[in-house]
DNA sequence: ACATATTTGTTCGTATGTATC
DNA sequence: GGATACATACGAACAAATATG
């Protein structure tokens, strides 16, 4: 049963490329006589820099195998808590991933394009070029508007919202989630109307919203939570890049109001985000 | 000898609030008998958690301590290591920084704003409000340019580049590194150049260079290297969001062309990073 | 389908190095 | 210099997920 190739991006498991790498040599510093830390700093960051080398320059292959952590351990001369320390450093990076009772593989660099191009912040243009993508319901909950996002939405102090929260997925692969949050007030089964209608945009439409332009966006940031990596397929410590933008209503006289907040959550080691400015002015 | 205040984000070395934290209470899910992981998923997976929440909630003050490793330790029943282990997991996410021989820090969540508002990428208007902001020069390299490199300047294959790394600091706080990366050929002298005129901004205009745009820009997140931490005075795994644009000139009949690229790599616990978008369009 | 081996994940214990007070 | 407190490293054992027969 030949898994089908994901033509975009990596998978989060590797294929059956087993070739195990060869690795570089080790000097230990100047090993004074027993062990603990040398002047050269410690040991495992030497042996994160030592296999983070040959990884960086592209001379093993995305999907290729490291020898299990004994052998690594072996071969370093260290504990095996020493390399998977060291371990762990290159996995935060992205350069590999671990998986319990596999191993451990190089990762792919390919990264998918997500673009913030001031317009629209929910059209399909973000991510250009991605044919496959296909967003799924994840969450749907009642909340009150804390401070904060009643402050964004220009909302009394205690009002409900809606809080949406989408899976972006293309070739089985999870690129991001996206929260929208907005008054339940002013859409009333929101939920239904999604579903019905399939997509953000067609949703907002038919409540009479149909032009929207960003403002107050952000840009951060920050570990996945146990959640989020499950969603995601991804395993923790991993980065999300949180883009999260207030959308303004655009009214035929020019008028705005803000209508809903809007948060992608892209997984860093697969999303690359862009910034698209406007032309220069005269 | 009193050390001044910092009026505007947090110093490094917290202020001498020594007032250590009540800990919350733990109960280790189902104990089933001696140790090892329980349903409940790993336990410093759980200590985490119960250290997050007080702090998220802001119940804790910024700059207090919490109790040394072997107390907390005892307080939740477990050895020393699984007690680290779920602190440098608040560390990664900036929610304390320990220090080696002082002790563990709740930090504080002040942020400077750094705003990509789509016009000069070199003009004081991205760091808004920030009054005190100085620059100092920590790195000037000669470097052939890469492939990647080669192609955002527009320059053939082997070519020569300045690399100018700037240190962005605020009230002796780093914020920022930025590396300015730009043709030898056509910037002749640059370094003494921008010595003498004190400001990129100056020293691009004395070269006839005077209005900028950016393009190409994107945004990413990745850890800090030794190198960097010790220039912003943070502890790896620090995060670091870095902005990269390449600068096109404006010349006067329109025509753009690429001269620089700048890239700035904020301080993830110390920035806030907003993008501003032009007006709708009509 | 099931048992077994392999491989990473977690925890405890112990010891020592090193920066700070 | 001494005490305190975090940083690093080793060893052992077991748990959990995966692969293999």
């Amino acid at each position: 049963m030949p898994r089908k190739n994901l033509p975009l991006v990596s998978p989060p498991a590797p294929p059956a490329v087993e070739a195990s790498v060869p690795l570089p040599p080790f000097e230990q510093g100047n090993h004074d006589k027993g062990r603990k830390t040398r002047g050269e700093g410690a040991i495992w960051r030497q042996i994160a820099a030592a296999l983070r080398n040959p990884i960086q320059l592209g001379e093993w292959q995305p999907g290729a195998r490291l020898p299990i952590e004994l052998e690594l351990a072996a071969h370093f001369r260290v504990n095996r808590h020493t390399v998977r320390r060291a371990l762990a450093d290159l996995a935060r990076d992205g350069l590999i991933a671990t998986t319990q009772g596999r191993g451990t593989f190089i990762t792919t660099g390919e990264k998918v394009r997500y673009q913030l191009d001031g317009q629209d912040p929910i059209s399909d243009a973000v991510w250009p070029g991605l044919t496959t993508l296909s967003s799924s319901l994840v969450r749907d909950r009642k909340v009150e508007a804390g401070l904060k996002m009643g402050a964004l939405l220009g909302l009394p102090t205690i009002h409900g919202v809606h809080e949406i929260e989408l899976r972006l997925t293309a070739d089985d692969v999870p690129l991001a989630l996206a929260t929208i949050r907005l008054a339940r007030d002013a859409f009333p089964r929101f939920l239904d109307v999604l579903r019905r209608e399939g997509s953000l945009q067609k949703a907002l439409a038919s409540y009479g919203y149909d032009h929207f332009h960003p403002a107050k966006t952000t840009v951060a940031a920050r570990q996945a939570d146990d959640r989020e990596c499950g969603l995601l397929k991804i395993k923790p410590p991993s980065l999300l890049t949180v883009v999260e933008a207030v959308a303004n209503h655009v009214g035929p006289a020019g008028s705005v109001a803000p209508v809903f907040v809007l948060q992608t959550a892209l997984c860093t080691t697969r999303v690359d985000l862009h910034v698209v400015h406007a032309s220069p002015r005269p």
